[in-house]
DNA sequence: TGAGCGTGTGATGATATAATCACATAATGG
DNA sequence: CCATTATGTGATTATATCATCACACGCTCA
């Protein structure tokens, strides 16, 4: 599951996924991917066990199977807001001297 | 950082790397991996800014930057323990029709 | 000072992954 | 029924990643 998480496209797409449902040309669009890719991307998500899809009529709905991926994501940005901040730290510490 | 944790290697670096610090050779032979390879796993790791390092004579010694790694890695068990007892019930349905 | 040890890193071949194109499938509506 | 739309998937090429080998570097101690 980190694997998949592990790709810029598949991260966009789970953070997209937080806000709910959505259908795979809506998630292309909104991160500015092909369709075709988008939608290999997300099978590799749904194999990954941490997405869910129905059909719904020609839409193919996907959405976040597990509510601790949400948790986990904010568990990530945290950690690299705190990463950010202390580059920060340290550069203005080389700035300054 | 997610890619960092998406190999096998790392994330069992990661994971034992949560007992605390420990050098290049311990890594290496806790995991069944070749030296040079483990080397190789920890500098990506350290460039995505999850692990410290500091030289203590001949040896390196590694460990985990961010105390949100654990967190981040007790969540991830718990979703991955959560998501193989859901496909046990799915197979279990499977098997009793 | 030279041997030995722990570590990091180029080079390289093998393997995996990604993006794109083309096309097939399935549902919808005229 | 046929066109259209949304989706998924082979095929292919390009790129990235991985594991291994060989070797260089820095430190320690006899």
């Amino acid at each position: 599951m980190l694997n998949a998480l592990g790709h810029p496209i598949r991260l966009a797409i789970a953070d997209l996924l937080r806000q709910g449902e959505t259908c795979v040309c809506d998630i292309a669009r909104h991160i500015g991917a092909e369709r075709s890719n988008t939608s290999r991307h997300l099978s590799i998500m749904l194999r990954a066990g941490m997405l869910r899809m129905r059909k719904d009529g020609l839409q193919a709905m996907y959405s976040l199977q597990v509510p601790c991926v949400c948790d986990f994501l904010s568990c990530a940005t945290r950690v690299v807001e705190h990463d950010i901040q202390e580059r920060i730290r340290v550069l203005e510490s080389i700035q300054s001297t």
